[in-house]
DNA sequence: AAAATAAGTGTAAATGTAACACTTAATTTA
DNA sequence: TAAATTAAGTGTTACATTTACACTTATTTT
């Protein structure tokens, strides 16, 4: 009946992690340089292989851990690559995530250890196997959630100004956005909370700081449908 | 470091399909009834393994061609689930994909030796494993993406009525929609080609029956991204 | 010739999205 | 201490999209 029945067979599965940071009004993505062949030298995401005693949500969690210092974090699925030939080490099956990490979090020693740098979405450079692939998908998916999901937050600190976040919008989407239009647009949403303090970094009159409004969000994501994307 | 490094671990890796089809005018599914330990006789998907000498792909259309009996068809990654437990038989990761088919082609002979049913969606039996989830991420997804790309017409014989259309969306996104609203926003698309055939099956007056028109979707897809979902 | 059946068609209201520019608060500098 | 500077903050109109809604037409059956 079937030409090929792998029934018996086992896999090398591992993770790869697209790991999205916001800083300085430009989204970035967190590489790291190999260390071990193949393909050493070469730019990679981070990643590790799936073990036989953990989840592989958990492993996800664990490999991001190890390269930030970072545990409770925004991490979701992105997709399973499966050709035979996508590893030149041999056949690995990698589950891809991403995560979206807010910069000030990030722990920079771990990350000098495994030769982790940031880089600006304009500024990336090739990558080992199908990574490159792997960040573009990551990108899109990124965009159209984020039309659908306030999932930006997770990049931002707790804190953040209206033009924060506007920034952070137009670094994904790579266009301007009309602040008035925005600013309506997002508050409509009732998903975010002015505080009464002020942020005086950036200008002298000062603007008002937002909080995420988890409650609020996890209320409308339950009740509605409409903000459940996959 | 790390607590756990399960660097040198293999897994099983196997797919599992959910199996769309449309009849009379009702979204089904396909299922099959467990030959095996555990979970004999209860509903399940129809699923296999991965060899480790094919793509993860590749063993998602064997599968599928395995019960359907078909080759080219439109077959999608869905979610690679990894629970330790899902699987009460031990450690399996499942890389879930879900398939559209045109009813009409489905080997029957095929099916009755996997023990094969259809289902219609309010009858789907409780599942074994965490399949029932998948089902319903996949019927979740289908909503999505007929709502930005014509993917149902894989659904539909070659040639198909607007009413057979729109039955399809109707028991897709269970609700029903003006036919007048449906037949300007379908075909505005540019998809659709009219045939000078008619359909005398379901009414006196006959119904002209349309083609999907695959090279002009692939034009607007390739150059537009917004027809792109994921 | 009349009845029955599903196919086929257009317009108006409502909602949502996009375009657009000036005022205000606070600090810095002259 | 008044003028200049800087980014924050704010409404309205035009345009596009979506929704609501009902009758006529072609053909077969009785």
């Amino acid at each position: 009946m079937t030409i090929y029945d792998g029934v018996h067979d086992k896999n090398f599965v591992a993770i790869d992690s697209i790991i999205f940071g916001f800083d300085q009004g430009r989204l970035k993505l967190l590489l790291i340089k190999r260390k071990m062949p193949p393909m050493e030298g070469q730019w990679s995401l981070m990643g590790g292989f799936v073990g036989s005693h953990e989840s592989v949500d958990d492993a996800a969690y664990r490999i991001l851990e190890n390269l930030t210092g970072l545990k409770s974090i925004f991490l979701e699925q992105l997709y399973a690559y499966g050709d035979l030939d996508r590893d030149s080490a041999g056949r690995v099956i990698s589950v891809a995530y991403y995560a979206l990490i807010n910069i000030d979090n990030y722990d920079e020693e771990l990350g000098r250890k495994y030769g982790a740098e940031w880089f600006t979405m304009d500024e990336i450079p090739s990558l080992v196997f199908d990574h490159s692939t792997m960040v573009q998908k990551a990108i899109r998916r990124l965009k159209r959630k984020t039309i659908i999901q306030p999932i930006g937050f997770e990049l931002l600190p707790p804190k953040f100004t209206l033009t924060q976040l506007q920034q952070l919008y137009e670094a994904i989407h790579q266009k301007e956005i009309d602040k008035r239009n925005f600013r309506k647009k997002i508050l409509s949403m009732g998903v975010l909370n002015k505080l009464d303090e002020k942020d005086k970094e950036s200008s002298k009159r000062g603007a008002f700081l937002y909080k995420f409004n988890k409650e609020k969000y996890d209320y409308l994501t339950s009740k509605e449908n409409l903000f459940d994307f996959i």
